[in-house]
DNA sequence: AAGACGTGGAA
DNA sequence: TTTCCAAGTCT
């Protein structure tokens, strides 16, 4: 396609100074960055990733320590058991990897957490491979610009690797830049409410623009189900308190964080099968 | 393959 | 106030 060249140029001239963006972040770094930020937004995951590795630099020493300091120290980013992955994931580098992170696709993902697209950013912006990486703000740019479509019909990975490739120059390092590049503009322009279309330079070449911004065709997609007095609200709240807790947490201090004792019994349940909680004699701790 | 899985900020 | 949505992954 032809997008590329003018958003490398836009993406020289307006990319954010991010962390992981800086020369020498490391592969590690760029691995847990990618981690805190699924489904996670880019403000909430600077200060907890610096943090993180301040006190684990390397894999071993993330692997050297319980899974439960890792549940602990992910704080309120969200989604916890994206913790216990990355510690299981530090595990997996430090003893069949030697503690590096691995360059291929086909092994990062086969590494806990690690998908489609973690897998890819990985051996991208950490390694200078040459793959497409498509992610939410990639599958919209694609879907306005190329397509003509107000949003991106349901994911397919297959389709949706495709469609970046043929987006990418031949060259490593320049598809290396597209890629960021044009993840940067889904995230700062083409973004999915109120694009700045003023700014962007694809307005001239936009098949959405072009069309006249066309409604989304087809069933409005489900909307997210109502966090508030929710089972993952729940969770939340029993993970905080034992994030809290040094010792064991009694059954009864648990049983006073939510009224419902049915709704408290799945929660309880559901972060047991997860992993995200034990119990002992005195009552529930993060794992060990 | 639709749904579960946290949390908080912006509209 | 409610709704939307944020560099996804797993089952």
């Amino acid at each position: 396609m032809t997008i590329a060249a003018p958003v490398n140029e836009w993406f020289a001239q307006n990319r954010r100074d991010l962390p992981w963006r800086r020369d020498g972040f490391g592969a590690w770094g760029i691995l847990v960055s990618e981690f805190m930020l699924q489904q996670t937004p880019v403000a909430r995951v600077i200060g907890p990733l610096a943090a993180w590795l301040d006190r684990w630099p390397t894999p071993a020493d993330l692997a050297a320590v319980p899974a439960g300091e890792a549940v602990r120290a992910w704080g309120r980013l969200g989604y916890p058991r994206r913790a216990l992955r990355l510690h299981a994931c530090a595990v997996a580098i430090t003893d069949l990897h030697g503690g590096v992170v691995p360059e291929n696709v086909d092994e990062l993902l086969a590494l806990p957490g690690v998908g489609e697209y973690t897998a890819r950013a990985v051996a991208v912006f950490a390694y200078g491979h040459r793959h497409p990486v498509v992610d939410t703000n990639v599958r919209r740019v694609i879907a306005r610009a190329i397509e003509g479509q107000a949003d991106a019909g349901p994911p397919s990975t297959k389709r949706d690797l495709a469609a970046m490739e043929a987006v990418l120059p031949a060259d490593d390092a320049a598809a290396r830049v597209t890629n960021a590049a044009v993840m940067e503009l889904g995230a700062l322009i083409c973004t999915a409410r109120s694009p700045r279309c003023d700014a962007c330079p694809l307005a001239d070449r936009c098949a959405w623009r072009a069309a006249g911004y066309p409604e989304r065709l087809g069933p409005t997609r489900p909307g997210q189900a109502k966090y508030e007095g929710s089972d993952r609200q729940v969770r939340g709240l029993i993970l905080a308190e034992l994030r809290a807790s040094d010792i064991p947490v009694p059954r009864a201090e648990l049983d006073a964080l939510w009224p419902d004792a049915a709704q408290r019994e799945r929660a309880l349940t559901g972060l047991l099968a997860d992993g995200l909680a034990v119990a002992s004699e005195s009552g529930f701790t993060l794992p060990n």
